[in-house]
RNA sequence: CGCGGGGUAGAGCAGUUGGCAGCUCGUCGGGCUCAUAACCCGGAGGUCGCAGGUUCGAGUCCUGCCCCCGCAACCA
């Protein structure tokens, strides 16, 4: 007996600088999907997800609250996997870059490559961006400068276009260009490798054929991370690091390697699209120094918008996946997320969207069908639902057709990983099963004693409709397949398997269940439009009724807009002053920014821009007016012009307001 | 000429290799009574952003233009 088919599937591991939101849970829902109609189907499958727990930031945000980074991941990686749980998510690891065999085996990597000599040492003049904490080559700069002899002077970060200044570090360097053909043979010889297709040519023009830089390894501006052994001043930077977890989570390089030898290659790297090229360039190349296989697939995703743009807490348009599966169940959620965005392209969220998709689809279509079958099969037969013996009529054959034409469909789009689609067929069939019953109106037989086995038959056949949507469902939904199998009386063990998920394929007498209660309510779309978004202004709920209880300041849900509380001495580091607005005007050729000029007690007055035009019209309005600024701030050039603090705004839904001070207050005097 | 994604029914979207323009919701009308005020049928509603071109035939291919949205510019 031949070995199971194996299926390797991996998410992206995540950074945990934040929590988690509905656009992270949609990636991994995915993979999830995708890992269960794989076992479904009988393959042996590995699903993989994680954290990526190293760098800078991580470093420097548990500075900020005052703990180690090491606890710091901790907790970040605890909260990951417990929304993994919530979600039903079906891993079967949780890699962390900072487990020690991790850690381990990308040092031992790292040497490798050195001995090798694909990652050699040099005393590096790069193109270094402070805040982008990233260096950047001379054919990635914007707005270079020259010299006489053509020689690079300076430019500007193409990710934030600030002025990039040459910086002096030393620094490892992986030989990319080494492996550019290969690579392009490889994609040549693959077609499918990066999917979807657009996104390959994108990689190819804009990365490959302009030529491959080599890239910078490691870092000595920070040392959370892995070190470099023969070499420990060095930190082995992010891309060797978080890449290899998908080799390292099954053992590879240690004397376990089991799992390793069994499932790689990847059949499929699940990713954003802003991380593509990292999977489909640098990834690849790195396999091909180890000597190993390249993954078969990467399939880059589109983003989960909101109505208004990015998610973006500021706007007030942000959704936690935690508040959804509370209310309306997690069956509900993951059916939205695949169901509504076709995979590969963005989607959009929206509330009213939410509401009607689990009104329609789930409560109308889905659970009415259930509960009306259930109804009459109690009402007109006892509950008693005979086995299936073959199509009876006309309405029979077209409904059967309909279902082998369905499961076959949904086998094609769940292969392509087209899961909107797959779902799409599954609803045709639970549409053309509520046409049935009207075409075959049981009612009118029920009256008629003669007409029995006509009746059975024609519950038999909604039954089995319901199953077969049921099976294909069960990769989308982890409990109502179960659910409906119950109602119905079967079996959930030999009703649900793939064996049998052809129409017709359940023999067996069964005993529904006595009341069939509805999987999927119905919600008052109105109350539930409105409670969603409540939440995702910020959090108060539209609860007024305890204003009779006594107050307890302790009891509050104090909402705040960070994740984190901080520690006093964090907030002491902020210097905030009063300032005097002595004049204020429009900055030449900037539609956002107004430059005021300020009495802050400094020897002399102090300049600061503030992306804030639009809401004065009038800016001399302001003059004279106390406002208040945060006096310690690094200054930085906009627009050519230096800006020396920030003027503090009361925000609300992307609307900002100036917040004044008391007109008696001193200028120069400190907030505390 | 910054990069990228788009413009198809009132709204949101599909339209594979060029071959009668579709889906969901809404809307109007009808049917049914098993069911969660659910279900089923039918109608109205489209210059496929604009202008050219290729073709027997273009939403689809080619050329030019217009507009919108992300990102980056200027939001500390």
């Amino acid at each position: 007996m031949a070995d199971k088919e194996t299926f390797y599937i991996t998410t992206p591991i995540y950074y945990p600088s934040g929590k988690l939101h509905i656009g992270n849970a949609y990636s991994t829902i995915a993979c999830d999907v995708m890992a269960r109609y794989k076992r479904m189907k009988g393959y042996e499958v590995f699903y993989l997800t994680g954290s990526d727990e190293h760098g800078q930031k991580i470093e420097q945000k548990a500075e900020e609250l005052g703990i180690s980074p090491q606890t710091y991941v901790d907790g970040m990686a605890e909260g990951m996997q417990k929304l993994w749980k919530t979600l039903d998510i079906s891993n079967d690891k949780f890699i962390r870059t900072t487990d020690p065999t991790h850690e381990k085996v990308v040092a031992a990597i790292f040497e490798r490559f050195l001995e090798q000599g694909d990652i050699y040492l040099d005393e590096y003049e790069g193109w270094y961006s402070v805040p982008d904490e990233t260096f950047y080559t001379e054919t990635q700069l914007e707005d270079v400068e020259r010299d006489a002899d053509g020689n690079v002077i300076g430019g500007k970060s193409p990710d934030s276009g600030h002025p990039v200044e040459l910086v002096k570090e030393e620094s490892y360097f992986f030989k990319m260009s080494k492996y550019a053909d290969r690579l392009l043979k490889y994609y040549e010889e693959h077609a499918d490798f990066i999917q979807p297709e657009s996104r390959k040519n994108e990689m190819i023009n804009n990365f490959i054929k302009p030529g491959l830089e080599d890239l910078a390894v490691s870092r000595t501006t920070f040392s959370w991370g892995v070190k470099v052994p023969s070499n420990p001043k060095h930190v082995i930077y992010v891309w060797i690091d978080a890449l290899a977890n998908y080799i390292t989570a099954m053992g590879y390089g240690t004397e376990d390697d089991e799992l390793f030898n069994k499932f790689w290659p990847a059949d499929v790297h699940m990713v954003g699209k802003e991380i593509v090229r990292f999977h489909t360039i640098y990834w690849p190349i790195m396999l091909m120094a180890l000597d190993l296989p390249l993954p078969k697939k990467v399939f880059g995703h589109g983003w989960l918008l909101m109505k208004d743009g990015k998610m973006s807490k500021s706007k007030g348009n942000v959704v936690y996946p935690e508040m959804l599966v509370e209310r309306y169940g997690l069956d509900s959620l993951r059916y939205y997320l695949m169901r509504e965005v076709p995979f590969g392209s963005d989607g959009v969220f929206t509330p009213e969207d939410y509401v009607s998709r689990i009104n329609y689809d789930l409560a109308n279509d889905l659970g009415n069908l259930l509960n009306r079958t259930v109804a009459m099969i109690n009402k007109y037969l006892g509950g008693k639902l005979p086995a299936y013996s073959g199509t009876q009529t006309e309405f029979d054959n077209e409904l059967k057709t309909l279902a082998d034409n369905v499961v076959s469909d949904y086998q094609v789009e769940m292969d392509n990983m087209q899961f909107s689609s797959a779902l799409n067929h599954i609803w045709t069939l639970i549409s053309r099963a509520n046409k049935y019953i009207d075409e075959t109106e049981p009612w009118k037989l029920a009256k008629d004693d003669s007409k029995t086995a006509e009746l059975s038959n024609i519950m038999v056949h909604l039954a089995e409709s319901l199953r077969v949507s049921a099976v294909l469902l069960q990769p989308f939904m982890t409990h109502s397949p179960k659910a409906i199998f119950t109602q119905l009386g079967m079996d959930t063990e030999t009703a649900g398997t793939w064996e049998t998920v052809e129409f017709g394929d359940f023999k067996a007498e069964t005993q529904v269940a006595a009341k069939g209660e509805p999987i999927f309510p119905r919600l008052d779309a109105e109350e539930e439009v409105n409670y969603i978004q409540a939440q995702m202004a910020g959090g108060t709920p539209v609860v007024e009724e305890e204003e009779t209880k006594e107050w307890d300041p302790e009891e509050t849900e104090l909402v705040s807009i960070k994740d984190k509380e901080i520690k006093f001495d964090a907030f002491e580091k902020v210097e905030l002053k009063v300032a005097e607005v002595i004049s204020c005007s429009k900055v030449e050729g900037a539609d956002k920014l107004l430059k005021f000029r300020l009495d802050a007690g400094d020897k002399g007055h102090r300049q600061i821009l503030s992306g804030i035009a639009q809401w004065y019209p009038d800016p001399e309005a302001l003059i004279g007016k106390k406002v208040i600024i945060v006096a310690n701030l690094k200054p930085r050039k906009m627009r050519g012009e230096i800006s020396q603090g920030m003027i503090l705004s009361a925000e609300k839904d992307g609307e900002l307001k100036i917040i004044e001070a008391p007109t008696d207050a001193p200028n120069g005097s400190e907030v505390a």
